[in-house]
DNA sequence: TGAGACGCGCAAGGAGCGTGCAAACGACAC
DNA sequence: GTGTCGTTTGCACGCTCCTTGCGCGTCTCA
């Protein structure tokens, strides 16, 4: 765990919300002069703190039109078979996130498609035929509540 | 549904990856003048085809060690239960996503926090206790196959 | 008390940004 | 074929922004 100060906790808040914020702007924001926070950002840069910046796209402009959840089992769970499926997800541009989770089903996946269609082809055609796996089960998203990234730095005393 | 040609497709899916990114980067990239990645990027912002920057830190060095997902059920279906729901999950910073999904649960939520005592705290403390919900299940990240918010791109025709 | 380390703001040189402008290109009508 | 209009492009220029060197103030510890 990194040192971080109160300085860097608001540059880091402040590029959290915006990841194009000048060195001015964020220098009046925590009451720096902005070459202090051209330093301070590049050391968090270095430390991976930061670990980059993204541009958050708008996938209703682009045409995706379906979200999913989709609940995977695995046929067995040696690590050979783990590793067949994670080569798998890892090769899917489809699949935004993946995790293997405590409970029930072996991993989680998040996909964004353009529409059911392309779901369909993603369960039937590319997840349920692989060899490393049993069981699929999907559920779609109906709304978005919220959908960010952003940590809670508000929970962090400066150390 | 925003008109995109290859050339901004190729710089969208370039801010994707690097959303700080110069112009003269953009503009060899691309295969365009600097000023002319200026221009379409302006554009794309306008149109809200880009919706954002953002920096992307890392809650392993600041300290997040517990990400879990959360299925709440809730108590009635009633809009105003749900809006109450929806006031409180707004408010949960630790929260990062939430979605309300087709299948068993009603909604589905992804926090990330500092320890297992803050996923206690939110779980028993905060969501339990609150009148809109009737009951949780929450599950334990073990491991991060991927974790990105990248819209698959190439699934896309120059239009 | 003094020396070293650290973090700060200021200033200057260099890089990057966006607007004006004229040329190139494509579509369409005649 | 040819003329016209609208769009997109690259280039140039003035302006903003970035980063590095420098000197100053503060804190720590012997």
């Amino acid at each position: 765990m990194i040192p971080v100060d109160t300085f860097d906790l608001k540059i880091l808040s402040a590029l959290q919300d915006d990841g194009r914020l000048t060195n001015q702007e964020l220098a009046d924001l925590a009451g720096l002069s902005a070459s202090q926070c051209s330093r301070r950002r590049m050391r968090l840069e270095e430390e991976k703190v930061i670990a980059g910046y993204h541009a958050d796209l708008s996938s209703e402009a682009l045409g995706f039109g379906v979200i999913a959840f989709i609940q995977v089992g695995l046929a067995t769970h040696s690590p050979d078979n783990s590793k067949r499926f994670r080569t798998l997800v890892n090769r899917i541009d489809e699949i935004q996130e993946a995790y293997s989770l405590t409970g029930d089903a072996d991993y989680v996946l998040k996909a964004v498609l353009r529409d059911l269609k392309g779901l369909s082809n993603l369960v039937n055609d590319v997840l349920m035929p692989h060899q490393s796996v049993a069981h699929v089960r999907s559920s779609i998203v109906l709304d978005r509540l919220k959908e960010s990234s952003k940590l809670p730095l508000k929970d962090l005393k400066a150390g």
